[in-house]
Formats: C-alpha cells, structure tokens, sequence
DNA sequence: GTCTCATGTAACTTCATGTGTTGCTAGAGT
DNA sequence: ACTCTAGCAACACATGAAGTTACATGAGAC
C-alpha cells in the first residue's frame, strides 16, 4: 500500500504518512520499497506488537497537556508543587503505559471484525 | 497581595494572574477586593482543597497531549482504535484526578515549611 | 538507458492553542 | 477629584503539531 492510498485514508497527506511510517520501520513493524510497485507491507506479527509499542515508534510524544513551567526553580513553592505533579503524572504515565502495553494490534483487528460483521448482520444504522 | 506583586513572584502578567484566580474565587477557595488597599486573600481551609480542586477550578484544563483526531467517524478502524484509547484515557485520567484528590494544599504547606527548615539549617547548597 | 512511480527528507507554510499585552471600565479608599 | 485595585474584552505573540512543496534517490517497466 502506498503512502498516498494511505493518506487518503487517513485524511491526511503522503508526506505526512511517511513521517510517520518511518518510526515504525525504524522498529521493524513495517516495511518500506521504493520505486514502482514499492509502498509499506506489514512486518510484524499483530499479536506481538502492542499500542505501547506504536507509542514508543512514534518517539513517545508528550502525553500531557500540563506539567511543570520548568525543571530548575529557585522558588520552594514552585518547587513543592512541582515535585507533587510530577509524581502523580509519573505515577500516571507508567500506568497509561502499561495499559497500553496490553492492547495488541490482533486485539484491536478482532474488534474490527466483530464490528464488521455486526454492521452486514443488520446493525446498519 | 495584589495580581501585580503575585504576578512578579510567578514571573508573568497581572492580567494573566486575574485569569486564573478567576476560577479560584468562583470556587470560594480565594476573595478579591477591588480599589485601594484590595487585592487577593485567601478563603478556605488548606486542609479542604486539593490539588484536584483547583484542577477543577481552572476548568480543567486538557490533560492529555495526545487523543482522538475526531469523535465521530464513518471509519471502522477508526472508531475501534478511537475506543481503545478514550477507554484507557478515561481510566488514567480518573486515576490522576484520584491522586490529585488525595494532595491538599496543607500537604504541599507542610512540604514547604520542612524544605525552608532544611534551608535555614545548613542544607544550603 | 530513460521513463515512471515510489519513498526519503529538508524547508517552508498553516493552523490551533495557550500565554502575554494593551486599553478600558468599575469599584473602593484617600 | 485622585489613586489604586480587580474585571474584562480584544489583540498580539510564541509554541508546536500538521500540512505542503520541492527535490533527491532507488527500483521496476518499456
């Protein structure tokens, strides 16, 4: 599949297909060819990979919208309240991680099936 | 203490100061009193508010950086991958409100008299 | 060999959002 | 009146994500 079939997909655009694909042949989930007949092929097991997996791909991005204005702060407040935030958002981040960690991609394909299959059986809406 | 000197202290605008307290007075956990001598002053109980609280108070602010690009979708894969993720969100997003729930404001006092105590008793640095 | 089709990549533009700023109004004390 | 303060709307700026353009490179088709 080319990164312009997928960029129609997706609503986006090839480049920005590419940008991102490249994490995630950097990790080995796909696989890239050039020139005619080239485009992205899958080369994972879906079982084997997992949304933290693409997380990590994707280079981490941030996950929070807020956190701390800066590390270093001469201020005691702002370093108390720093270093509360920052344990929570921890805190929270390793378990946004690992349930991520448990969502395999064979997961989420099965999902897609069963829906598939609900929408054909009459739950057309 | 007025949003002038607030806003020294927090090293940004007075007006950006108003914004925010803004909140805090809606909530009763601040009172501000307008004309000479006016200004800020608290009104509540430090062991009543938590972090959570004045989460809540700022509107509650986007927590993630990351999320679904749209709610609703034509797109089956979309729609099965939208619903991993927001379930997961949720879940983590309950879980920081939960801890941020458990930090009041007399925690973090506490937290900065013992670090000002450090300070004063040759933990300079 | 060259033409076409695809990815790879850098540089630039656009857009969304949060932050900072200005200007003005209104209230409260001197 | 005068000064000092919050309240508020409107605008300007900064940041980062997403989209776009342009061009180089590699691989098959002819």
């Amino acid at each position: 599949m080319t990164s312009e079939v997928l960029a129609r997909a997706l609503n986006t655009n090839p480049v920005v297909v590419r940008r991102l694909m490249g994490g995630l042949r950097e990790h080995g989930y796909v696989h890239s060819e050039k020139g005619h007949g080239g485009g992205w092929t899958l080369s994972c097991q879906l079982d084997q990979v997992t949304l933290r997996d693409i997380y990590e791909a994707l280079d981490a991005p941030r996950l929070f919208a807020i956190g701390n204005r800066s590390e270093e702060t001469e201020c005691l407040v702002e370093e108390v309240v720093n270093h509360a935030m920052s344990s929570v958002l921890t805190d929270v981040k390793a378990q946004f991680l690992a349930r991520f960690g448990q969502i395999t991609l064979a997961a989420l394909h099965a999902d897609f099936h069963q829906k598939l299959a609900e929408r054909f059986s009459g739950g057309l809406t």
